[in-house]
DNA sequence: GTCTATATAGAGATAGAC
DNA sequence: GTCTATCTCTATATAGAC
């Protein structure tokens, strides 16, 4: 079933850190999860910083491929509605949905990413860097194709706030359980995005609205 | 300057707290932000939890009475769209102002909130309960007055969004910043709360948007 | 490469002097 | 009511057997 003892490893520190956060793990609950010893988790990744590092090396650069691949099928299509919805969609949906492998580890990984940034722990603060910053401007100027003469500020602030909604939904998702008295599940992950997409794409055409109807945008051709 | 000690190591604890986490901050830390010792905090709180739970305490009802006194004010204006902006403006700056005293703690014990939700720790979880979740229910119906025929399950997922946009903003402000290459200060709360709220109007408009205009909804005359 | 045993530091909590 | 000193537990990290 298992390859060997360091993703056996890497793998149970995902869990655990996704559901608890980094600080409260210890790297015995670790070893316990992977039924490894502590003693290899020092061996294999030296420190408890070092394997958080291996985390992100493992799972970033496949998320963001993902989500720039289905970009470019987006930014073919040339309705302008149309296009938002599928940009919002690719980033959304890579950053959700449970994967199987090679793709990014989707929840699970996005989950930790929620959490650690609200921890703001010393180690993670090192580690993110701006590894994500690269493709979220890509995504913003992308987005700003579809909505004609929004401002830049407005741009920015909406991508923060989808980024938001996104870690909330997967830290969160018995609120939405709760305040819909067992009617709405949050824990449906393909609701989730739809709505989330749905929600986003409202919010960014409403810069446009203004003064243009979304609906005539029409960007330039763009070779891709 | 201080009134007690008591006082001192409770505004301490949220300051740290807010800044990273429960789990990362040690009863020593706190103390010693207080200028106090730390034997006085098990003399007034007795446990770590138990001081969190006195932090909620004095922090939850101000600050849901003043956005329900808000509330009030909005309710009382006839135009939908207006309305509605007022009723999640309401929702939005007693959250998200800094404050004097008395009405809640604002940003600090929201940012709190944030970081605590996502850490999910079991001391924590059994504190929060669902004093904030009536609230939220309150804020939803007076939200779908102004947006007739939406339904149900889009309404408690924009409201999820909602606040996953507003924790996020206030956990991690510097991305704003970065984003938009320092042209956008992501610390601007004035500016924060104006952006967040016209994207959650624009978000929550759109569920009614699809057969009837917003602005057309007059809602019931309401006994306030 | 994986284990056991252990060093060292720091946590939450308590007892008792003042 | 606030301090010092200390108990007990658990954390990360290391050393060395196998």
């Amino acid at each position: 079933m298992r390859k060997n003892v360091k993703e056996a490893l890497l793998d149970a520190a995902v869990t655990l850190f996704s559901r608890s956060g980094y600080n409260a793990v210890s790297l015995r609950d670790i070893a316990k999860e992977a039924g490894a010893n502590l003693g290899s988790l020092t061996y294999h990744f030296g420190s408890k910083a070092n394997l958080l590092k291996e985390i992100y090396a493992r799972h970033t650069q496949p998320m963001n491929a993902r989500r720039l691949e289905l970009l470019g099928e987006a930014r073919r299509i040339r309705d302008a509605e149309d296009r938002l919805a599928a940009i919002l969609r690719a980033y959304v949906v890579p950053a959700y949905i449970s994967s199987s492998e090679g793709d990014g580890g989707g929840a699970e990984f996005t989950r930790m990413r929620a959490i650690l940034s609200a921890e703001s722990n010393p180690d993670a603060k090192k580690i993110i860097a701006d590894a994500f910053d690269d493709t979220s401007r890509i995504f913003i100027e992308a987005i700003a194709e579809c909505v004609p003469g929004a401002p830049q500020e407005g741009l920015v602030w909406r991508s923060q706030f989808l980024l938001g909604a996104l870690y909330y939904s997967l830290i969160n998702p018995e609120r939405v359980t709760r305040l819909s008295n067992g009617q709405v599940d949050g824990n449906d992950r393909d609701a989730a995005i739809e709505q989330l997409v749905q929600t986003a794409q409202a919010g960014f055409s409403a810069l446009a609205a203004q003064h243009t109807s979304v609906k005539d945008a029409i960007p330039e051709q763009r070779i891709n």
